[in-house]
DNA sequence: ACTTATTTGTTCGTATGTATG
DNA sequence: TCATACATACGAACAAATAAG
């Protein structure tokens, strides 16, 4: 029976593009809700089965976010789906284990400096004010012995962020997810040099402030290399380990 | 309450979750091959919808790979994932149709731009050769007036490629991919000023073989110009449309 | 606090399609 | 052609979470 439609494709793939072309077509947003599976299935003429690894297969993708006893809504559109991967790849490293921290740096940093000249047209004063504050309470939090990684991630969110390239920002902050999953696990610490990421950070916010691009470009190239150097010395003790 | 919402309560989650820790302690590499359906239902004690779930889920991501009547093995970890749910965003387009497509031309940019100088380190005689021949074949194709996207994705493919960092090469591949699909949609036509597109991507080859940085980042800047003027074009048309 | 209705989560049984030998 | 192993698909029943009365 199931095998009259179209010969090669499959039913939850079928699926999953009849729901996301009703996503579409309905002109849906993040957040709306979705008919339940059991309408699903009437309205596609698939089993619950099919219907409900399709829908996974959209979850995992955050297209769709399903609530348990609640329904089914359009997803985030977020780029959980990409954090995951490249997560899942950073722990399986099969060939050089610290190549995927360089290329997440290489990433993050290639974004910053590129976006150099548009990040001092952009920011404001309050956007200024944001960063220095940033900076020092970075400060504050460092002298008493305390995490600064949450406030240097809202750092360079900020600096990202008001250009309105969601890409760009979010393709930043998977990338900066990923490194905090995957360092730890190959003993880079972030804990070295704290005293140098806070200058950096602090030269960072200058060079914006004063609009001066090849400071800023500087800048930013002097606060990733602590960073590489720390991943190098990793290497290091791993290829002699 | 066993956890908070989102939690891993769910039995699919600890399924997949034991997977990918499997791959890993194992040390499985892309197309090894995983336990049946039949096999994880019993290791992990888990019904067979629930791996199946679970295994959708990691297919979604190219962790796993399913090939139907043949068996489950480890994926390819490409960025399918990113690239479909980019398309999907770009397709559903919330606000401004176009905004997306800029940010896609942002970003591939920022990438060739910001690794200018390594570029010009790492691009040996072979590959400013193939380089040349890509040049060439583009020209020839247009005169014949046939369509040069391959060639063009060729091209930008061979800039990044050598220097190694993966998740550069994919990432921005990932951009092209979207950027054809989403393009179209929106009646943002590639067939207008090729000839001018065949002359900037003269200019940026020799710019590589004149191993002049700031060459390099004035053709590649000239290289997206026109892209950007065929999106702002399609917007005003889409304004009063 | 309790019940009821709705919705997703989980399990099992069975049959079919697909690839290999 | 047949046999085997595997994924695909359907359907029914029950469990768990959530919301509303």
């Amino acid at each position: 029976m199931p095998a009259a439609s179209g010969g090669r494709s499959l039913r939850r793939h079928e699926v999953a593009e009849r729901i996301k072309r009703y996503i579409i077509d309905e002109r849906l947003r993040p957040g709306d809700p979705l008919p339940t599976e059991l309408e699903l299935c009437e309205a596609l003429g698939a089993s619950r089965s099919s219907v409900r690894e399709a829908v996974k297969t959209l979850d995992a993708l955050d297209i769709v976010e399903v609530r348990h006893g609640h329904g089914t809504y359009v997803g985030r559109l977020s780029m959980s789906a990409l954090v995951e991967g490249l997560t899942f790849r950073g722990l399986l490293s099969p060939e050089d284990d610290f190549k995927v921290l360089e290329e997440l740096l290489d990433v993050r940093e290639l974004m910053e400096r590129g976006m150099g000249p548009r990040i001092i047209d952009t920011l404001h004063a309050d956007h200024l004010s944001a960063l220095e504050a940033l900076v020092d309470q970075m400060e504050e939090r460092l002298g008493r012995g305390e995490d600064i990684v949450a406030v240097d991630r809202s750092f360079h969110a900020l600096l990202l962020d008001p250009l309105g390239n969601d890409l760009v920002s979010q393709f930043s902050s998977a990338c900066w997810e990923v490194y905090g999953v995957v360092a730890p696990h190959l003993q880079v610490s972030s804990k070295q040099d704290e005293a140098d990421t806070v200058a950096a950070h602090r030269d960072i916010a200058a060079a914006v402030r004063a609009a001066d691009p090849a400071a800023f470009d500087r800048a930013v190239q002097a606060h990733y290399r602590p960073a590489r150097r720390r991943i190098a010395a990793a290497r290091a003790r791993g290829a002699q380990g």
